[in-house]
DNA sequence: ATGAGCGTGTCAACATGCTGACATGAGGAG
DNA sequence: CTCCTCATGTCAGCATGTTGACACGCTCAT
């Protein structure tokens, strides 16, 4: 009961400088990509879309760690914009498949070229070694989280 | 010009990586601090102002990475709660100290108590050694991106 | 002293994300 | 076949955070 329960600074500790870390990278991508009008949450879905193309709502927003009624959104706004199609009647169940149009091929493209500035600066300051083993410490970090959330939920 | 300018899978980018983490650790906190009515900003807040006393509200929010509007309200929510104090008059300036009310420290140390158990939870899975490696690299990494923002932003 | 510049607190409008709730379609248990 | 469960898309309401704007008080140059 005495008073240095925890009294290391916030700025080492690995939850503050993840947010700070995010919050940074997040400014630094918003900052890119608005001369493009595009959102990060936006340019994360075309990508992700590139990537792994006929994805529905509900699994792009479980990859982008959002719910689905966000992604709903974002999806909405992309398809008004001619950035996306999706079929208009679902072929199996209520799951809609998402794919890029022409489009918004042409957008990402654009979009990586402007981000790729930001990520050129910021691996520049982490050597390969040290990028590879940041990766794998987040994944490890994320995935003891997950698994936390997951097992002490019932109680 | 060909298609493979990063055809990486996004769970091998930093960036998603970090965003990964950086949500499962927000959503574990936020599992643990529920049962107390606390948020994580409102916890973030608490245990700032318990390391550095008489910060003020556009302090607090710089520190946090939010704007100075919504550590406003963080604040306001707070001291209606009674956890915290501040100045009805400014000592100087406009800025108005903040500083912890007795059950502020009492919540707070509640509140270190549930968050405990997710920070073992996860620290548990990285070694001290990863575990100091990452939040140095972290910290070169908001770095470069924070620079990256200041010097590009003129033009 | 006077004015400009800056940091701060605050109000308003807006954007984004979440929870709760509902209907729908697929698949399995009886 | 019927009922139950589950995942999905969608609507509504709410919470949180942001930008823009303004007033105020300090500081510094003139």
């Amino acid at each position: 009961m005495s008073q240095a329960p925890d009294f290391r600074p916030v700025d080492e500790q690995v939850g503050y400088l993840l947010k700070k870390a995010a919050s940074a990278l997040r400014a630094a991508m918003d900052d890119a990509l608005r001369p493009l009008d595009l959102t990060v949450s936006q340019y994360a879905c075309l990508e992700l879309l590139r990537q792994q193309p006929g994805l529905s709502g509900s699994e792009l927003a479980r990859a982008m760690f959002v719910s689905r009624q966000s992604m709903n959104l974002v999806l909405k706004g992309l398809e008004r914009r001619g950035l996306l199609t999706r079929s208009a009647v679902p072929p199996h169940g209520k799951a809609l498949p998402t794919e890029l149009a022409p489009a918004g091929l042409a957008k990402l493209a654009a979009a990586n070229e402007a981000v790729s500035a930001v990520e050129k600066t910021m691996l520049s300051a982490l050597s390969p070694e040290a990028e590879r083993r940041m990766c794998a410490d987040l994944t490890t970090f994320a995935a003891a989280l997950t698994n936390l959330a997951g097992d002490a939920e019932p109680e």
